[in-house]
DNA sequence: CCTAACTGATACTGATTTAGTATCAATTAA
DNA sequence: TTAATTGATACTAAATCAGTATCAGTTAGG
């Protein structure tokens, strides 16, 4: 069971990377190359990201993105609604018709449950509070946030 | 984002029969009929969780398969394990590694958090526990449990 | 006004996963 | 002996995932 997929995960970054740098355009091939996502990909993506009004775009020669919206206003919610659909437990679920057996309604019913509680959790989580997040993290290891240049361990904890 | 594939889903419901009747051998056709279930896929769900020692089988005529374990013991999370591996990020959690950049890494950190979070709600919902709802679902509809000559409507709340 | 650097839009591909089907051998109760 | 059952495995079609490729239109700067 894998939470997020590439488009998301690298939306989320994308995203961080135009919330890095606000007031700019920042062009795809930057934004591919800071975060070693590929190119083509990440044009597809950000053409969602337009599409759903999280950013802007401005074409031509020095053209590219920016972010639409407030940082804090994004939720990883929301971002992994557009990339892989609504949080759900089985096909079951947005269909509205009867159940075959009871089994399936019980489980579901405490499926739902939890659905609500990774929604809300989800939700929690915004471009502005892995931001403040990263810098937080840039001065523990005294290196400035979104600078790649000396990429650090990484560690689970 | 899909939180249950239909391996997990008939799975539970399998077990459910199983819980529902103890003591007797139970073919994979009447669970089949039962439950709903094709035939077929469902063999090959039983026989992964007999090679998980969640039940045990016996061969030939009247043969069929009997829980092995207590209900109460067999949670969710067990089972989203078996038939859809551990719950993860991405790909990058478990391959011990640098992480190319720290915005993955804290968009990481937050996502084992909740991770977590799910993991627990999943372990408290087990075969037992979701038998109990469903007898107190059937005493509520006035039929009984895992009867489904009746089968009722199911709404979501 | 040309051109290089961009975005917009869309089509294509290969690999993997998902859901389901089919087959045949071995075992056992009646 | 035979019908009902599990054990084991091979196969298929469709969907999804991750990534690539192409071409047209726009714009800043020389």
């Amino acid at each position: 069971m894998k939470v997020l997929n590439k488009n998301t995960d690298y939306a989320v970054r994308a995203l961080l990377s135009l919330a890095g740098s606000q007031g700019v355009y920042m062009s795809a091939k930057t934004i591919a190359t800071d975060q070693d996502i590929p190119y083509q990909f990440l044009r597809r993506i950000l053409q969602e990201l337009i599409r759903h009004e999280l950013v802007v775009s401005r074409e031509g020669a020095s053209g590219g993105f920016m972010l639409k919206r407030d940082p804090d206003g994004i939720g990883l919610r929301e971002l992994i609604e557009i990339f892989q659909g609504p949080v759900q437990v089985s096909e079951c679920l947005f269909r509205k018709k009867l159940c075959v057996n009871r089994a399936r309604c019980v489980l579901r019913h405490q499926i739902l449950r939890i659905e609500q509680v990774v929604r809300d959790e989800f939700e929690k989580i915004t471009i502005g509070s892995l931001l403040r997040d990263l810098a937080a993290a840039g001065r523990e290891h005294g290196t400035l946030p979104l600078n790649h240049s000396a990429p650090a361990e990484c560690s689970p904890h």
